[in-house]
Order: structure tokens, then C-alpha cells, then sequence
DNA sequence: TTCGTATTCTTGTATAGACAAATAGACAAT
DNA sequence: ATTGTCTATTTGTCTATACAAGAATACGAA
């Protein structure tokens, strides 16, 4: 019945792969006694140490637990559901951009469902997720949700590979990579930065500064929505004022180009900032150089960042509902609920402060 | 010798606490090969099956590796090492004061050592806080870093005698308990309050208000920092402008107070906020009236955040080295290093900008 | 009915012995 | 020098048996 005897697998083995089958497909509930270690030989025809070496490497492996002179039961939690899962994010910084809001969205959604999170700081260096990996490997993740890093989407995709050959899931947040079938929730950036471009256009501008880094998807896709929006409204492209070939951002080594184009603020009205952070850069050096916004020139920027003490027109994103987003396919993936790639597309929504000047009401 | 047969304890067990204690005593070493089966029947009198039992007990516990014909190993990396240790962080909110780049360095050190970080928010409630144990506890977190919520110390102390019970080390990072022996991490806020008061004193302020949450044991102590420094420089104190009946920050909750407060500027020439987001709201706030800072009254905060827009006169907190020592101390705990309480506290220093108007030089 | 006691069942501990499988090491053949 | 073969050793798997310990249950006395 149960048992191959003539079989190259270990008869104990047999018999616990065996039980662990019925556990799962619930013939043997939770909380219930499984039969005691007689019967068990009995029905398998096996000595009573084999069939004690099978349950005692399950109650090993949190399936069973004995209880002396009552029986043998199958435990109320199962194995892994006994310790919580627990769910990787590798960020690029968590005190910068959005990812605070990032974070918070991910850890409230993973809280309410008893899930714990762990928390990676990768610079946006492919060396230090790569060390991360490693670590969250290690500690046993279920699953990890990764903003891919400013390197090449070959390293991205090695650093995603070190985890499915472990069966483990990954979902991307924000970043996506491109011409790769992976679980990601992102925005429309394209969508968004071509919204955006047209609302300048809107207001009278024509000559549109536009600043960002190509290293990362999403930049690339607003400056394609930025592209297409000129040209269908049959504005010629000014390359001399479209910064994209620049690393990832800090305020040090934007300091130069940005000031460089704030200089030569007589080639533009209005200047599409990447994202926020470039945008308050901005207004830090246009403050310096004695310049004020929207006077001297119009400025907009994406993400909306909680900043207090700017008027900053901007594309909101819904980073916190990304984050939940970013949680909840994680887990499905987990669970088993989905298995082709699924990707998921937040709305953005222009958010308009007075950071733009309205050139037709002059 | 090794085994007492008429010992009450199993002979397996009392085979295993002893294999255990050579190899916590690094009698067998790390990689080396311990006896084999027959050995150690030898050596104990005891059946094949009985030392089995016992050797295979400590390879399931992570302490040995067996390999067939080869023998029996002492496993490299003691038994919790190999799945790197996990800590869990409480803190009030991810995305706000100086909660980011504390939680960076508490990363960025553990990161370095090979263990992960388990990320709570609190919002500085104690039911969440308490949830976020449960979780951390089901979690298996071999210790816990926690900024106390704004409750009652008798609920902050209950929450870490939820997990001393567990006997997992518990570390407070920047707010303390008063009459509690654990350890904690913070800065000298009395001083450093002292100090600032003092500034202001020097730069011909008299008329100094004053604003916190006493909730707080951090801004407890910049209160009493305060009225020690005015005091000593025999100057009385107004209690009209200082106000600490006040909760937890939030920009809409302290709007009232700090409008109120700066509708009153008669009555003083410089606000000492008990921390930069306050300040930073006077900078709003101010602005919306019309008010300029520093021409209109004085103003410094406390926590040097990183603000770009603004060029306020602070206290500069190590909160990133304060993220690192607290990682520090809890593994130096958990390690068994450490016994008696104790307690880490770090240096502030005064960043000087330009908030504060110099009396003496009008 | 209630309480204490004896019985019985189930897991816990332990022994003795056997063959299987894998491999280090010695030895022989190429 | 390399390759193949054999042997001894060590862990892996398995059987059969025995008694101990603890808990549920049945039974009998108060």
C-alpha cells in the first residue's frame, strides 16, 4: 500500500512524505490525531523505530507534535504560517525621495496581515543588493520586493536570478526592466510626464527644459512622454536644453548641470525637473543666484514629495498605494494565487501649485 | 564517566549537553571531526541507536554535520549565526523627523555584520506598538531597538517586559524611561538645550520662547535645559510663552499653538522650537502671515534634519551614529557581552545659520 | 455521586544486531 | 602517472524487543 519496500527511497521517507501529503490536502486536519504509531506500523508493515524516525523528523519540521500517552497531532499552524512570513524590500536609500513613503506602504499592508518586513539600503549600487541578497537569503524571505538598481539590467536580472533559484519571488516596485516577464507595480510615467508636458504647453510655454538620469525605467519613460508630447503639439526638440545623460541622483554632483542650465535661462520658460529632489534643487540654487520661481523661470516637478516649504506644481504619484500594491502581489505570488506576470499600473494625477507662470495672461 | 545511568535524565540527553559543552568550550573545534558513532559508544557504554539520537538532536539544533563514511563535523557557523541574526526597530513613522536616518544606521551596521533589520512604525501608539511585539516575537527577533511611544512609561515599561519574558534584549534609542535600568542610547538633550539657551542668551535674547511635548523624555529634558539655562543667567521665566501641554507633533494639531504663539510676538524675540518640524512650521506659518525669520523674531530648532530650503540655526544630533550604537549595544547584548544597564550618550553640537538675529548689532 | 486506585494505552527511552551505501585509501593493472 | 578494483570504515536504514513514564479510563469503595 503506503510503502515500496523494493523502492530506493528510505522506507521512513516514504512514510513522511506520505503524511506531509495528507496534512496538506487536509485528510489529516490541523489540531487532529493522526494514527498512533502502532497502527501507523500496522498499515505500513513497518518496525516501530522507522515509523518513529519518520514523525520525528516531521515534528522536527513543525508538521506534528507529540504528546506523551495522548497521541500524535498535526500542528494548528502550519509550518511556515507559525513564524510569520517575512518579506525583503530593497530600496536604493531610506531617508531620501520617496522611499520613506515607499516603505511605510509596504509595512503597513504587511502588518495588518501579521507579515514582517526587512529593511535593505542598496545606494542604488548593484554590489551592496547584491550583499543584501545574500543576507535576506540567509534569513529565509518568502519574498523580496527590489527597486532595481542603477546598473545595467543584465546585473539586475543576475541579482533576480540568485533568487528564483531559490523559488524565490521577486516583485519590482517603482523600477521596472525592460523586455523582462516579471511581477511589477509601477505608474504610468510615460502617461504622466506627457500630461504633464502638455499642461505647460497649456500655459504658453514652449521652450521646456527637461532633466533626468536614463539609468533608471522610469525616467526613460518621462522623457519619452516628454518627447511625444512636444512633438505632437509640433514643437520642435531643443537637445541643448534636455539633460538625460547624468548617474543617479545627488545634490553634489547635480549642483554643476543644473546650474549650468539656470544660466542659460534665456534658451527656456519653464524647466520639467526629473523628479522633486531635482526640482528643490532648484529652487536652492536659483535662491542662491538671487533668482525666484515662477518669475524668472516656470519649474515642475514628479512625485510629490511632502516638501513644506515649496509651491511646487507636480505629478503626484501614489507611492504609499504602490507600496501596498507592491505587498499584496508578493504575497499572492507567494501563496501560489497567481503565476503568469502580472503587472500593475497606478494612476497619477497633476497637482498644481504656483511653481508655473501663466504666459498668456501677462 | 560522561553518562550516570541511573541519572533521572535520558542517557541521550546527557550524551548531547555534553557534545554541546565541548563544543561551546571549543574543545571541538569549529570544522573538526567529533568521535565517531562507534567512539562514542565506546567511550559511553551506550547503544549505536542512543548516541544516533543524540547526534542526530544536535545536527537538527544546527551544532553538527554528518557525512556519510567521513564522519561527524562540528558545523562552522554556530547555530543561530548560520540564519544571521534578526532585530526588530520601533519607531514612531518611517517618513518623518529624524526616524529615516536613524533607521539607516541601524541598517547600515547591521548590514555590515550580516544581520537583518525587521522595520515597525508605531505612529507613537501603544496599541500598534504592541501589536508590532507580537509580531516581532512570532517573528523570532533576537532583540528589539525601540523609541518609547507617547504613552504612560507603565505601558512602554509593559511592552518590554512583553519581550523580557521572552528573554529577548530590548535597547531604547533616543527617548529613555525615568527610573528604568535598561539600556539606552540617546543624546545629552538637557546640555544641548543648555547650550542653545545660552546662544540665544549671548546673542542678546531675553525674551525667549519656548515650545515641546512633555510626553517626551527627550524634550522633558531640552525643558529643563531651558529653564536651567534662563535661570542661572538670572532671567525670569515667562510660562505664558512657553507652552508643553501639548501631544505628539503634527502639523494640523500644533498649528493653533504655534499661530497663536506667533501672534504674540511682543511678548518675546526668539522661539526655541523643541525640534526642527516645529521650527520648520514657524517658517510656514510665518511665511503665510507675512513675518520674515529672522527680522520678525529669532528662531532655533533642535535635531539638525536636512532641510535644503531653509536656513535654520539648530542642535546638531548624531542621529545616524545613534542608529549604529544602538545596533551596536543590542548585539553586544544579545552576545552575552554586556550585564549590567548601559547606557550610551552621545555629543550634540550647535550648527550656527541664520535664524537668529544679533541684538547687540542692531 | 464522588473520590481514589488499578488498568491500559501511547509515547519515551534504550539495546542488539543487520545490511546498505558511500567513500577514503591501498593496491593492482594499464 | 593514471585508472580501475578491492577493502575497510563510517554513516544510513531497518528490524525486533523491552521497559519506563504519563495520562485517560474503568472500576470499586465510601
Amino acid at each position: 500500500m503506503i510503502i515500496n519496500k523494493d523502492s530506493a527511497i528510505p522506507q521512513y521517507f516514504q512514510l513522511q512524505t506520505w503524511l506531509m501529503e495528507q496534512i496538506d490536502q487536509g485528510i489529516y486536519q490541523p489540531g487532529s490525531q493522526i494514527p498512533t504509531e502502532k497502527e501507523l506500523c500496522e498499515m505500513t508493515g513497518l518496525a516501530r523505530a522507522t515509523v518513529r524516525q519518520a514523525i520525528g523528523n516531521l515534528v522536527g519540521m513543525g508538521y506534528l507534535e507529540r504528546q506523551r500517552r495522548r497521541g500524535t497531532f498535526v500542528r494548528d499552524r502550519g509550518t511556515d504560517a507559525e513564524k510569520g512570513t517575512i518579506i525583503g524590500i530593497c530600496i536604493p536609500d531610506i531617508r531620501t525621495g520617496y522611499a520613506p513613503e515607499l516603505a511605510r506602504g509596504v509595512e503597513d499592508e504587511a502588518a495588518l496581515h501579521h507579515h514582517s518586513l526587512v529593511l535593505c539600503n542598496t545606494d542604488d549600487s548593484y554590489v551592496k543588493a547584491d550583499h543584501h541578497a545574500d543576507r535576506l537569503l540567509k534569513a529565509a524571505v518568502s519574498g523580496v520586493i527590489l527597486i532595481p538598481t542603477a546598473t545595467s539590467d543584465e546585473k539586475n536580472r543576475a541579482l533576480i536570478q540568485k533568487f528564483a533559484r531559490r523559488k524565490i519571488p521577486v516583485v519590482l516596485a517603482d523600477r521596472t526592466i525592460p523586455a523582462m516577464e516579471i511581477d511589477h507595480v509601477t505608474t504610468d510615467n510615460y502617461q504622466g510626464a506627457y500630461k504633464m508636458t502638455e499642461y505647460l504647453i497649456q500655459k504658453g510655454h514652449r521652450k521646456i527644459a527637461f532633466i533626468v538620469s536614463t539609468l533608471f525605467s522610469t525616467e526613460r519613460a518621462r522623457l519619452e512622454g516628454y518627447q511625444a508630447a512636444m512633438e505632437d503639439h509640433h514643437i520642435p526638440l531643443d537637445p541643448s536644453i534636455v539633460i538625460s545623460n547624468i548617474g543617479p541622483f545627488s545634490r553634489d554632483s547635480y549642483r554643476k548641470p543644473v546650474e549650468t542650465l539656470i544660466k542659460r535661462r534665456q534658451d527656456f520658460t519653464a524647466v520639467f525637473a526629473g523628479h522633486d529632489r531635482i526640482a528643490l534643487l532648484f529652487y536652492s540654487l536659483a535662491d542662491e543666484m538671487g533668482l525666484s520661481i515662477p518669475d524668472d523661470f516656470s519649474l515642475v516637478g514628479y512625485d510629490d514629495l511632502p516638501f513644506t516649504t515649496i509651491s511646487l506644481t507636480t505629478m503626484h504619484q501614489p507611492i504609499y498605494e504602490m507600496g501596498q500594491e507592491s505587498l499584496r502581489l508578493i504575497m499572492a505570488r507567494i501563496r501560489g494565487e497567481i503565476t503568469a506576470p502580472k503587472q500593475v499600473v497606478l494612476a497619477s494625477h497633476l497637482v498644481e501649485r504656483s511653481s508655473v507662470k501663466d504666459l498668456h495672461r501677462k
